[in-house]
RNA sequence: CGGGGUGUAGCGCAGCUUGGUAGCGCGCUUGACUGGGGGUCAAGAGGUCGUGGGUUCAAAUCCCGCCACCCCGACCA
């Protein structure tokens, strides 16, 4: 049976919701697909229900090709098994808890890596069993501190999550080779949503592992920014970017990241000025001090004072062993220095220190004698708990301007031989490391170093695959027996799909709307065909239903628009709620035995082409095919 | 969590400065006309003005608290 619109509910609006920003979050609201109910939560229409079922239903039937199993594992999860991984931790507040009535925390999981892990845990006990992929589409929660852009950032909401156990990385059944199989998933699902997409090699955040890729539909509107080689060979979120090798002033012998041998910072750059105080009032930011002294951000230096929080952190730079233990936190610094247009990337800077790091909060920082607002490089002289990490492009100039550790003041021509390597003295190369630490931007070069320059575009993430290894069955203490009659604990990759950022990304495509409203790619569009009857009566009407059953034959889905209203306000709702094909029957062309084929996208012309009432099914299932 | 803003009919908003018991557009109901891109006219329905307290003869309006939502920031010192 088809579906009249009289009988179902899509509450269609003129008026653009005033809370809206991008067009997925208006035209969602406006074409009735989803009802705001609180912040980042949503109701699910029926229209907006059926795109996440078709969604749904092309991701269960690859991943069943790709061999998961589905399962359906509780959203309301005990707090124990978050805290068993310190995920509740690495959560933080973004983990929704809850407490029962018995005063037992809980948590509305965000991701289930401990759950099926349990549950791997207490019926796999041979590798006999492995590998093993299993996946659930389920609710999952996330108290973001700020839901916005409706459903791309909410904190209800749909996820097809997998996760693969094996015994080994490599050979069948590996983790490599089960990785790769949901990896070619992924790519079939979105190519059968209609989504353009690129792949990205990413971070993998607090769910951790080693290799991750995540799976990106380019937009303007995305949260995610993406570096991409203009080669075409290389693509990462900036979270994970590489900046290939960067010219080194000559006067610097080149000297690497953690894991390279040469430590030895030598600038030769002669200073070219004396260093000189400047008075700058309330000027503790870069954009204020570049206005201020009419110095470009980029010949500034901007020095973050970081702490090690991890009491047993052991530094682990040429330092002897003595030097290299702090026992106090809150002395163990580290200050990273990028140059003042730039951006330090914590990940990369937690590599090179090799321990977790974390922006000193102003109060401890003041307490270590940390002039916030005004520090600079030199604050790292006379402290010998301090340590310098300094990117490469930081290292360039000559001088530069910078903080002068004394509120209020920046100094000028500042030189690093003379004020910091010079001044530190033979200490200098047990303090000091040059590294990559900063964001990669528009115009670095590839990190294939081919010659490649790295652009930025904005991404919306809608899935995201990771290699685990045994961080969780670890943690849980599970374990298989192997062939050789020894336990160990199985490897694991996970591997994520966004169902409904999957609906809002093929809006935010290029291409997925225009000024009168949504255009769906046909494999997820609410209803593939839409049949507008001038007046839904005599002759019309009949001609409607008899079309309608003819495309449910076909196996279409079809939604008549039999309210009384008139044309123009069908129109309208057709073009705002996007059907791929809209099927006009009017007196006219019916009395020639016709009707008006048109697609949303525009592809058979403005006004669309009079197909003969007997051929439509067949016409419309081949222009299906191309939308 | 900090800063700013907004809560008045289903949606979008005005009214608040200067207190006097609520209004506009869209939508909705009824009728007539109309009938291929949100039509016209007429008559209607619909509001504890977010919430609690205070001031006052009188509060949407002034004062205080709370709540919700939105925006900006929150690592660039």
């Amino acid at each position: 049976m088809p579906t009249y619109w009289s009988q179902t509910l899509i509450p269609t609006s003129r008026e653009v919701p005033a809370e809206a920003e991008v067009p997925s979050h208006q035209l969602m609201l406006r074409a009735g697909l989803i009802r705001k109910i609180g912040a980042g939560v949503y109701d699910y229409l029926p229209l907006g229900l059926r795109a996440l079922q078709k969604a749904m239903k092309i991701i269960r039937e690859e991943m069943a090709a790709a061999g998961a199993t589905e399962v359906l594992l509780p959203a309301l999860v005990p707090i124990e098994f978050y805290q068993q991984t310190g995920r509740d931790q690495a959560y933080g507040d973004n983990l929704f808890r809850l407490k029962d009535r018995h005063g037992r925390l809980n948590a509305l999981g965000p991701t289930h890596e401990e759950i099926v892990t349990e549950l791997v845990g207490a019926y796999v006990e041979s590798y006999k069993q492995l590998p093993l992929t299993l996946y659930q589409i389920q609710t999952k929660f996330r108290d973001e501190f700020r839901p916005r852009f409706g459903v791309l950032r909410s904190r209800e909401f749909l996820m097809k999550d997998a996760y693969s156990f094996h015994t080994a990385v490599e050979g069948p059944g590996g983790l490599n080779e089960i990785y790769d199989k949901q990896y070619a998933a992924y790519e079939r699902i979105f190519k059968r949503c209609g989504l353009p997409y690129l792949t990205v090699e990413a971070e993998s955040g607090p769910i951790g592992g080693s290799a991750s890729h995540e799976f990106m539909v380019p937009s303007p509107t995305g949260e995610d920014t993406i570096l991409e080689s203009d080669k075409g060979n290389y693509a990462a979120n900036v979270e994970k970017a590489e900046i290939g090798a960067r010219a080194m002033p000559e006067t610097f012998v080149p000297y690497k990241a953690k894991g390279l041998q040469s430590l030895d910072p030598i600038p030769a750059a002669p200073p070219s000025g004396a260093l000189e105080k400047v008075h700058t009032p309330n000027c503790p930011r870069i954009e204020d001090v570049s206005a201020f002294m009419k110095v470009k951000p980029k010949h500034m230096l901007k020095t973050l004072v970081y702490v090690i929080p991890n009491r047993e952190a052991v530094w682990n730079f040429g330092a002897t062993e003595e030097e290299s233990h702090f026992d106090d936190p809150i002395r163990g610094f580290v200050i990273a220095v990028v140059r003042g247009d730039q951006e330090v990337n914590d990940g990369k800077l937690k590599n090179v220190v090799g321990q977790d790091v974390e922006l000193a909060n102003e109060v401890v920082a003041r307490a270590a004698g940390f002039t916030i607002g005004f520090v600079g490089p030199q604050a790292a002289v006379s402290n010998p708990e301090v340590r310098l990490v300094i990117d490469v492009s930081a290292l360039a100039d000559q001088f530069w301007v910078t903080g002068a550790n004394e509120a209020d003041h920046h100094a000028k021509y500042f030189n690093w031989k003379r004020d910091v390597i010079d001044a530190l003295g033979s200490h200098a190369k047990d303090r000091i490391v040059v590294a990559d630490i900063r964001n990669a931007a528009d115009g670095d070069p590839s990190p294939k170093n081919d010659g490649g320059i790295l652009r930025t575009r904005k991404g919306i993430e809608i899935g995201h695959v990771f290699k685990l290894g045994d961080k969780y069955t670890r943690a849980m203490g599970v374990t298989v027996l192997g062939a050789d009659n020894t336990r160990m604990h199985p490897l694991m990759g996970c591997y994520g799909i966004g169902v409904n950022r999957i609906l809002a990304a093929a809006i935010e495509r290029d291409g997925g709307h225009d000024n009168d409203g949504m255009i769906w790619p046909a494999a997820i569009a609410p209803y593939s065909v839409l049949i507008t009857p001038i007046r839904y009566e005599g002759p019309i009407k009949e001609a409607a239903c008899g079309l309608a059953s003819a495309l449910e034959s076909a196996g279409l889905d079809v939604l008549i628009d039999d309210r009384d209203e008139r044309p123009g306000v069908k129109f309208k709702d057709a073009d705002l709620v996007g059907f791929p094909v809209r099927v006009t029957i009017g007196d006219k062309s019916l009395a020639e035995g016709k009707v008006e084929v048109k697609a949303r996208n525009g592809s058979n012309g403005a006004k669309g082409e009079l197909v003969a009432m007997d051929q439509a099914a067949a016409h419309i299932t081949a222009m299906l095919k191309n939308l």
